[in-house]
DNA sequence: AGTCAGCGTTAAAAAAAGTTAAGCTCTCAA
DNA sequence: TTGAGAGCTTAACTTTTTTTAACGCTGACT
């Protein structure tokens, strides 16, 4: 049995918010809908998305902001988003901050499932057919904390779990160190940042046993998981 | 013979409630009126429900804290807003706590049974087509406050049923530590909590039956019932 | 080369959670 | 009336998780 796609879907319009998730929901995935971009901003740290729909004009966070924040967190998940005015500049910096498409309102059911399917299709996702997760050779399971390497099992405590799931969402590419702060411990004080440090060294050693994956810092501005093969 | 759907109707306006709920009993809902946001919490941490529908506008306490009370309780139950008025800020913030759906007065009838058909059918309910809700292998009777493994009955206390049922509600999200000992013990000190620790350790005897099933700590906020499937 | 903030690592301290059992308080039946 | 048992709390001790501290190293900038 498969997992679902799960979707963050930010829209603030209720009617049209309700009849996506629906339909997104009839179509097989997992749907979480907030109204607003703060909101979803939030339910984004607390769990893991696939994929995100942001409508773009939204009270207490617009989609564009929201999506530069996602983006500091997970430099691939895929990102939609509606817009209601065909306006030229919205599309330029929607593309600008790393959205994968977008729609002009109003749009069709259909044409929103094919090209989400477009982009799921080109996006080469980390987990393998049987939707599980590699790290090099460690497979990883972040809803149940847990690396295996060749029958061994290690389990993660939260705080190393949160670390090691962003930086997989971000493999091979630079985990901002401000923003992981802000995401794991609420705030990017010193103090939070030598705790961070000492994590890093923990999931060293976790995932020392793979000679190709590493860890490595960029100097002020954060840590890159590199996984060689 | 199948269960009724129980719904927590809180509305401070007498007669709309008498009449709401004479309606909802009609079509075969089992319904409790609350006066308030107070009077509904509390019943509310009495038994179960199924469904939630609040006023916005209530003395004591207004439906939306009602309703960010309930979530922190229950991530899964629908809650359906009744507002008076079409203000637009009423509808957000609704639906940033996690409303299901919403109703501006007046409505007619017919139209808040449909809607909440229409939540009902697509919610998926942790119940089977008998009724019957299992935590993985094991049969869970909340009511009777019983577990069921091949044959095999153990009979939980208040206090263990309390809790599992507070964890079944967030299956697979954070039980938060603070509310789920609000809920329970009433108060949230020192040594309730001492208490829960040891109830979470009776429930995870009573389930170790089943290894599909875990109670993750996640350290400073709470619980999760996990169920690996 | 010197300085200094940023990072690496280890160890200690502190906080949170896990476990076991003793003790208290009811209830209910003898 | 009483005492046995159930349910819950409290206590004591252990383990786990997280934070803080200490000291050494590195890279950027002067």
């Amino acid at each position: 049995m498969e997992n679902k796609t799960s979707i963050l879907l930010a829209e603030d319009d209720i009617n049209l918010g309700q009849l996506l998730q629906n339909f997104l929901r009839s179509k097989g995935f997992d749907v979480l809908l907030a109204s607003n971009g703060k909101m979803a901003f939030e339910r984004f740290n607390e769990r893991d998305f696939d994929f995100c729909i942001f409508d773009v004009m939204m009270p207490e966070m617009d989609g564009f902001t929201l999506a530069k924040e996602v983006r500091e967190l997970d430099k691939k998940i895929p990102i939609l988003f509606l817009t209601a005015k065909a306006m030229e500049n919205d599309k330029l910096e929607g593309f600008s901050i790393g959205a994968d498409d977008y729609l002009t309102k109003p749009f069709s059911m259909e044409e929103l499932l094919a090209r989400m399917n477009a982009i799921l299709r080109r996006v080469d996702s980390d987990k393998n057919e049987e939707g599980e997760l590699f790290i090099g050779k460690i497979k990883y399971e972040p809803e149940l904390r847990l690396l295996h390497l060749n029958g061994d099992t290690k389990k993660l405590t939260t705080k190393e779990n949160q670390l090691l799931s962003l930086l997989v969402k971000n493999q091979n590419e630079i985990l901002d160190r401000q923003a992981a702060l802000r995401a794991i411990w609420g705030d990017d004080n010193y103090f939070n940042g030598r705790s961070m440090d000492v994590y890093i060294a923990k999931l060293r050693k976790a995932l020392k046993d793979d000679e190709n994956i590493e860890i490595m810092n960029v100097h002020g501005k954060g840590f890159k998981l590199i996984v060689k093969d």
